[in-house]
DNA sequence: ATTCGCATGGTACATGTGTATCACATGCAT
DNA sequence: ATGCATGTGATACACATGTACCATGCGAAT
């Protein structure tokens, strides 16, 4: 037979077919036949190899938050100080640069699919919010406690308002009403305020 | 002949059925044939008065943001108070009740179309929140200069990362991922923070 | 009474969609 | 050599969509 790498391989080609789609002209473009086009195969394969389009979107979706996932690491790096983690996990996933742009656009496009399908894809979108939250949440109380924040501020309120922020700031960009610099200075702005001051890098 | 508001009444009628359609199953399911059943009239109605369904689109568009608007100036009623008036307009925006909640829906409803479509819609849907923003801005001064605001804080940084807080907070509240009550808590949480502290009403 | 323009209904057309079906290859186990 | 599972192709089908077209009613101006 010809390996299961390369079917795990065709998944990932087909996969981000749609992906790249979603990214430049929005998921209601990225049809069966599109998808197949963009990855250079058959229609039948992809249905060959996802059967159903939920099943394929649902599969990218994973892929994609894999993505993201991944920056995120790669930007907070061997970063070990709280305040450092935390710029780099909100920073990361404003559209600044390519990558973010396209993770940014692909998300918001999945978006709204989110929003009228209560079925299995809602329960996958709605749970990292939730953790990355709490992430932040502890890594706030650690500097608090090691001073960098004032003791009196609650750590969950500042958390989850960072990071709606970055999320309004992320559609911001999108929308076109502000550059990612001007998104990522009012971000910076608002750590400066929370944490004592400007802090390194 | 049947008199202009009668015509415009029809247009109305239709528009907001196009309206209530996205609000509950979203824009990709608002097509000319639904919308046309769902305001009881017959398909060639549609095309009629709106000759093409961008047409409807943007008039129905249209009609949101005057709908935004008018809830704004109620929510906003007499308050002259600089933190009156801020408080009013970013928590207005946010889904707490049924108004709200369709109208943060549906706004979120054409969001993903705006993305990929840079014609007249994106410039139509770009210009409020800079407005808005810059009201914020002016609204947040003048309590500066009232002394209920620090004097070394940047009010457009503010204004900026407050709007883009609500937005963030209302996704999350579509998402399911929290409660209307929960991200108004958030909300007054940091206007608590950025004003001296907790203040009437 | 005729004519004209607006309003309305019904329906056709071309296209795009997801999915199903039939056909053929190719390689491995028996 | 034969049979069978996996991979691949082409095409058909049923349906939804936006738009265009033709016809009819009906009030008003001539």
């Amino acid at each position: 037979m010809t390996g299961k790498a390369d079917h795990e391989e065709r998944r990932r080609q087909i996969a981000e077919a749609l992906l790249r789609i979603a990214d430049t002209e929005g998921l209601q473009s990225a049809s069966m036949r599109a998808v197949a086009t963009e990855a250079g195969v058959s229609l039948r394969l992809v249905q060959y190899y996802f059967t159903t389009k939920e099943g394929l979107l649902l599969d990218a979706l994973a892929r994609l938050g894999a993505q993201l996932q991944a920056r995120m690491e790669r930007w907070i790096g061997e970063a070990r100080a709280p305040r450092a983690v935390v710029t780099a996990v909100l920073s990361c996933v404003l559209p600044t640069d390519a990558e973010s742009r396209r993770i940014t656009r692909t998300y918001a496009a999945y978006y709204t699919l989110v929003l009228n399908d209560p079925e299995v894809l809602a329960k996958q979108a709605a749970q990292p919010p939730a953790v990355l939250e709490g992430f932040l949440a502890k890594q706030l109380r650690a500097a608090r406690e090691a001073g960098e924040i004032a003791p009196e501020r609650d750590v969950e309120m500042a958390a989850a308002g960072l990071l709606a922020m970055v999320n309004g700031l992320g559609s911001s960009v999108l929308g076109g009403q502000r550059d990612g610099e001007q998104a990522l200075a009012i971000l910076r702005h608002h750590l400066d305020e929370l944490f004592g001051g400007p802090g390194a890098g």
